[in-house]
DNA sequence: ATTTATTTTTAGTCTTGCCTAAAAAAATAT
DNA sequence: ATATTTTTTTAGGCAAGACTAAAAATAAAT
């Protein structure tokens, strides 16, 4: 049995693992969980124990294929609670994620695989990040960020890397949203700003936006 | 906030305390949580602390009006996801109760008021449990247990008072569920059995069922 | 090659929620 | 009325999961 704690560990841990680093290293763990590095080694070590981390003193860690798969079941089913609440029940894509956080540890296959039917079998959440199988596999991710498009290019708004509400509030208040078709217009190279083109009108955003907002060509 | 954990000792006092009993025992609560009486009398101070629960040593436990609210609130929970399981999600109403003693712990007044909505409006989870309003309010029972019913009454399953699998399993063995139009035709005086027409057949069911089974007239 | 700074681990503590065993109180029986 | 049984509480402890402070290892800088 994995407690709720293990598995958040198991999701912090695969979520800095993906960026292509061999082992993840306590003091990053500890920062996107919001704890101490000591309580972090504590825990690698009874993830280690339960063979679904690998983990070598002062080497840091990374996932056994258990623990990969383990990670990848919780955030299949965040992604989907999250599409639940947005779809069915009037939720906007800011109010999902501290619901889905607590959604993600119920414990019932069959709820998971029942309610993934229920929703059609979606392949994205609410902010374009993709959902995993019932093997924690999905289809590699094609949209490419607006800092690293050429002029003139148009494409989906298809996913947004950061989910905090603050964030996507920004973007409710600027009228954009996932599916939105949008034209990148100019780079500013004192700021790094980007001006785009929405449905509408046209608007300068921030590197720090901009580095947030994947189009599909 | 109330921990998981206090809110099903809520639940168990909320229950127990609805036999009209003044004050709850200590080793009832142990009973019916599984858990031993010395852990009881340690939760039970600690309700108390929180104004959930009046606790007089030796003298058993009651709830205050906040923390009847509080257990409704949690009940309410409870049923709805009980409902929705089996309404949207294709679950037995013998495959229900587990999960939803892990639903039932969901925060988030925007999620069971929506869910609410969703399932529009729902009067009473699937074994014919009334589900609580935001305030914690049900219309009083109204069906009657089919030992009190006179030779010849006739009436609608509505209610089936024992919400384990394995009855929930004899009954669909049996072909009874909630809506089936019963007639009582036979007590039995020496085992205290009955006998039944069910739509299709009559059948011969003892005291233990008969005392889980109440029909609306 | 040392010294200094950073990261990680260990040691010890705290809280929550549970337990067993013993003591105390209340209820029941003689 | 006293003795016995049952119920409840207290005392002491354990495991999970967190923390702080100190020690050890590694990395960076001189
Ligand atoms: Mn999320
Ligand atoms: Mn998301
Ligand atoms: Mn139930
Ligand atoms: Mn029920």
């Amino acid at each position: 049995m994995i407690t709720l704690s293990e598995e958040n560990y198991l999701k912090a841990i695969y979520h800095l693992g993906k960026q292509g680093v061999a082992a993840v290293s306590t003091n990053a763990i500890a920062e996107k969980i919001e704890s101490k590095a000591s309580s972090v080694t504590d825990m690698v070590k009874k993830l280690a124990d339960k063979n679904l981390a690998n983990y070598v003193k002062y080497q840091g860690v990374s996932l056994t294929n258990e623990g990969r798969l383990a990670a990848a079941l919780v955030i299949r089913k965040h992604r989907l609670w999250e599409v639940f609440l947005v779809e069915k029940l009037n939720f906007s894509w800011d109010e999902v994620h501290d619901v889905a956080e607590q959604l993600e540890h119920i414990k019932s296959l069959k709820l998971v695989n029942e309610l993934d039917a229920f929703l059609g079998f979606p392949t994205h959440d609410p902010h374009g990040d993709p959902i995993p199988d019932k093997d924690g596999k999905y289809a590699p991710n094609k949209s490419v960020n607006i800092l690293d498009l050429e002029i003139g290019s148009e494409g989906i708004l298809s996913l947004v890397k950061d989910s905090s509400d603050v964030f996507l509030k920004y973007l409710n208040k600027n009228n954009l949203a996932l599916g939105d078709v949008i034209k990148v217009l100019e780079f500013e190279p004192f700021d790094d700003s980007v001006t785009i083109q929405t449905k509408e009108r046209q608007i300068i955003i921030s590197k720090e936006v901009a580095k947030n907002l994947y189009l599909s060509l």
